[in-house]
RNA sequence: CGCGGGGUAGAGCAGUCUGGCAGCUCGCCUGGCUCAUAACCAGGAGGUCAUUGGUUCGAAUCCAAUCCCCGCAACCA
């Protein structure tokens, strides 16, 4: 058995979930689900990011504390990403005492192994912000917010040693050794070693709302160098109880977006190439979403707000709906106007009719008792399977989707090939088999679609009397002739009622 | 000349590496069917492949230039 780690990225939760992070949470729900099918010891992470200038100045905003507010949020992060049944395993906050005390275990460690140095950092202080701005902010020279020019201030601060990390980096990744997924994202990556790279700063003088540094609690460590670290204290690192930390570590993903891949790809290598820790297998970037092709935000207010989709399609369908919008390492355009047509498209018209139309004929024909088995349909499957596996190995979520709709439509096709409702006049022998091929199709179905859709899955399963299938082991499930001859079946209700 | 990705039917995308009838899904139109959730199946209409120039018997694909969109570009994460 083995074993596969997974992680999303760590949220900045200094606002409501919204559809940007919902998004490759799935994902990672989805191959995380895939891998505890085929038996894999899996661990799927994900957490909220809290500390930081920009999370103090929110809070303050809304007239509460900074950790009132993350614990806010972070609840709504977390009953988010219930309702979407999301399966992580754990759920990391960076103001959780059990990362404030690692991040300076592996800050000391940082330190001790000479990677950290004192410095001065340089920058444009807002007096009204009371932080640092950066030049592409300024407009004519000024703070947007408050309409001063900033002072060009100095400040002590630690630094990375970055640069004498980056030629290792550099080489994993040119060896794969640092698997860059989608291949176009490698070449971005190594692109950004012919720029200068200079080493950064890890901490932060003038600001509360953070982790102190070990060795100087005067600063405070800067926000995403800290976040960075929630992969390994998330499995107890620098506890007395490292073991999930022995049996997981290395991850075998991160899945991130792709603004944040010089983070991830570089910054992160490098910091646990210093702390003696071995590298990630993978670094997936996902793409972005335009929404009726501007970006998203607030300020546009164009955000589109998980929880309202769930309340309109369900859990299962507003998985399904974000994902199989364009694929999964690309940036793509949607249009919540579409989101209606593809739900009775893909899913009232497809799946959940194609359920219905297959148990109804095994209950009008056959009285629900699965008639004599056959192979009829047995290589076309087989042949999906392959598809749908080497989708998902390669963390092609998109690709999982396709096959799903293949095997759906193979099914319909079929029915209208054979058209059971004449066989049932003419020939009982032959309507035997294909209903027989219809329901072990449809068990298929079943078994594909519950990475993705769980709920459904299970529905679709238990209408076809295989109700602990989860226990059972994936290489045996997409077995050709599992449904036994004789067993019962039951039609099933409406799995995806239209929208009109 | 900062780095990288992208611009293909009304919409969302594949195809570009390795040049050879421009494809998929949705939507639209027509026909068929009645097991099913007014579902399903078949067929059809719809594209100067961002623009311009070049290479070639032949270019969405290769080369050059231009325009537009997105991410990064030392501190927003």
């Amino acid at each position: 058995m083995s074993k596969f780690y997974i992680t999303t990225p760590i949220y900045y939760t200094n606002g409501d979930p919204h559809i940007g992070s919902a998004y490759p949470t799935i994902a990672c729900d989805v191959l995380a689900r895939y891998h505890r099918l085929k038996g894999d010891d899996v661990w799927f992470l994900t957490g909220a990011d809290e500390h930081g200038a920009k999370m103090a100045e929110t809070a303050e905003k809304a007239g509460k504390s900074p950790q009132e507010f993350c614990d806010e949020t972070a609840a709504k992060y977390m009953e988010c990403w219930d309702e979407l049944n999301i399966s992580n395993n754990d759920f990391i906050r960076t103001t959780s005492q059990r990362h404030k005390v690692a991040v300076r275990k592996l800050l000391q460690q940082l330190k001790d192994a000479g990677a950290i140095y004192e410095g001065q950092y340089e920058g444009f202080y807002c007096q009204g912000c009371e932080s640092f701005v950066t030049e592409k902010d300024l407009v004519d020279g000024k703070c947007p917010d408050h309409g001063v020019e900033p002072k060009l201030i100095s400040e002590k601060n630690y630094f990375f040693n970055l640069k004498k990390y980056l030629p290792e980096v550099k080489k994993m990744i040119d060896a794969d050794e640092i698997k860059i997924l989608p291949i176009n994202k490698k070449k971005e990556v190594l692109g950004l070693f012919k720029q200068e790279i200079n080493d950064f700063s890890v901490s932060r003088q003038n600001l509360k709302w953070g982790i102190p540094l070990p060795w100087d609690e005067s600063q405070v460590t800067y926000v995403w160098v800290e976040a960075l670290m929630n992969y390994v204290t998330a499995l107890g690192y620098g506890t007395d109880d490292e073991k999930k930390l022995e049996q997981f570590w290395p991850a075998d993903v991160h899945v991130v977006g792709k603004e944040i891949i010089k983070f991830h790809c570089i910054f992160w290598p490098a910091m646990l190439l210093a702390a003696g820790l071995p590298m990630p297998k993978a670094i997936y970037a996902h793409g972005l979403f335009t929404i009726d092709g501007v970006k998203m935000g607030k300020s546009r207010g164009n955000v589109i707000d998980p929880f309202n989709l769930i309340k309109e399609f369900g859990t299962d369908a507003t998985r399904y709906i974000l994902l199989s919008q364009f694929p999964f390492g690309q940036d793509g355009d949607i249009k919540a106007s579409q989101f209606v047509i593809q739900y009775n498209s893909d899913l009232a018209n497809g799946v959940g009719n194609f359920s219905s139309r297959v148990t109804a004929m095994a209950e009008k024909y056959f009285t629900g008792v699965v008639p004599a088995r056959d192979t009829e349909l047995k290589n076309e499957v087989e042949a999906i399977w392959v598809e749908y596996e080497k989708a998902l190995e390669g963390f092609q979520v998109d690709g999982a989707i396709e096959a799903i709709k293949k095997l759906q439509s193979l099914g319909d096709g079929y029915v209208e090939k054979n058209k059971p409702w004449e066989l049932a006049k003419t020939d009982e022998a032959r309507l035997k088999e294909v209903i027989y091929n219809l329901l072990e199709l449809l068990r298929h179905l079943g078994v594909a679609l519950w990475p993705v859709m769980p709920e459904t899955a299970e529905k679709i399963l238990a209408a076809l009397g295989q109700n602990n299938f989860t226990s059972q082991n994936f290489s045996l499930l997409k077995v050709w002739g599992l449904l036994e001859p004789e067993s019962k079946v039951s039609k099933n209700e409406a799995l995806f009622p239209r929208i009109q």
